[in-house]
DNA sequence: CGCCATTTTGAGTAACTTCAAACTATGTGG
DNA sequence: CCACATAGTTTGAAGTTACTCAAAATGGCG
């Protein structure tokens, strides 16, 4: 059940089986399923659980009066969409299905113990926020100093590398569940410029991309384009194991 | 000493007399004085503890192998630049001081010491980086969605926020520490752009700016002109008080 | 007073947007 | 299984925002 996010906690902590055994039950607690393009939470809603991502794929997104809409995060299985929001009184964006989505609804002091109980869960936690953190700076810096270009190679990277590191991405290639009208969201660019971007990526045979499955020819190159060195995913582990969540 | 950050976790948490000792303490341990323009840690460099704003301006920045540079925050007094980073191997991004700054080093385990000790303190941090992640989404949104008029109308919209919940802004002002430069790496806009949208803000009566100061005619036009909203600063009192810290 | 950093101005340009339409998948009901 | 509707992708052309380069003006500071 939680196969995703242990595997993904295991980069940086080592679990034991009753830690391992806390979080399956956290995450088969309550289970809820999202059709594609509905919404997981609106901005303004009070969160009142922890949203853990099982299956599927979804994002998180801010939107401005008049409908602009930027998209911050992506969501692949094992991220943890909201670890503590569950503490304010509303929402200030929301999160939306990419695709039909499974999830487990931990409810917040179920969440709480879990951490109060184990000082390596507690850790590991604490580590996934920081990366999630880590990756939300990478994107200001893609949408704020990337061209279209770097950007886009620099998210395929990002996507492809961390789907890796769950182990949903398959030799050199991945599902990429979103539109290019998503992306678009994602980049800070027009939906036009992104159909052109894609296409320059193929035209340098750095890319497959068709219907929604993206092949990637050649990760080096490709990393290059986008000025991406994953290192602001902390996926190496070497640091302190311990940590308090609120 | 640590009477800015009490200030603002006041605004979450209702902090007893023991609470403020203990972070008072945490702010007097050891104390560094960071020269306008100096670094307090570099993107590589292992964090070592956790550095709290006591006095000064500075940001976080990332940078591109080419020199470009993004600012993806700014630190004013009371702010917890790199709370439980020192779980990091390394840092992926710099902090430099945009003005002198004074501020507390304090310990990975004092820092945890006293989130275990005291539910509210620990409470009262995770909010704390609840909104700094807030802030850092906002930024993207910022960045991604905003016009170059609407963004710098913002960015003031928020400093000026930020600083008014520390105690920092009297009446319609504040200071404003950074360059044209610096704004322009935290707009993602180059410094001509930025000189010239500080004139049109001028130009339409919202705004004055010379030297560091900065005076703001009218904050409902501005506000509107940034399309700014503070809910996103959570600024207001209202949620479930219990957290855990790694 | 003179130096250096910063701000300001001007002119030409590039990157990306907008609008509009055509084309291609995908899925639905008959 | 086809016909149709709809969502998504692709193309072209024109427009705009913000960038670059370069130089002049201003200001802070020793």
């Amino acid at each position: 059940m939680a196969a995703y996010l242990i595997r993904k906690l295991e980069h940086f902590a080592v679990l034991s089986d009753d830690d391992k055994r806390a979080l399956q039950l956290a995450a088969s607690y309550r289970i809820r399923h999202v059709a594609a393009r509905e919404d997981v939470i609106r901005e303004g809603d009070k969160p009142r659980h922890v949203n853990l991502m099982l299956e599927g794929y979804a994002c998180r997104s801010k939107s401005l009066e008049d409908g602009r809409r930027q998209i911050v995060a992506f969501f692949i299985p094992g991220d943890i969409c909201d670890a503590c929001m569950f503490m304010l009184k509303q929402m200030d964006h929301s999160i939306g299905a990419l695709s039909a989505v499974k999830l487990a609804e931990i409810p917040g002091e179920m969440f709480l113990d879990m951490a109060r109980n184990s000082p390596v869960i507690a850790a590991a936690l604490a580590w996934n926020a920081l990366v999630e953190e880590a990756i939300a700076r990478e994107w200001t810096l893609n949408v704020g100093q990337r061209s279209a270009y770097e950007r886009m190679a620099h998210l395929l990277c990002e996507f492809f590398v961390r789907l890796q590191a769950v182990g949903l991405a398959s030799g050199g290639g991945c599902e990429l569940p979103m539109t290019q009208a998503e992306l678009a969201d994602a980049l800070g660019l027009s939906t036009v410029h992104v159909n052109r971007t894609l296409q320059e990526l193929r035209a340098n045979h750095l890319i497959t991309l068709r219907g929604k499955t993206l092949v990637i020819h050649d990760l080096p190159a490709l990393q290059e384009a986008g000025l991406f060195s994953p290192t602001y995913l902390h996926l190496e582990r070497g640091g302190h194991q311990s940590a308090v969540v609120v």
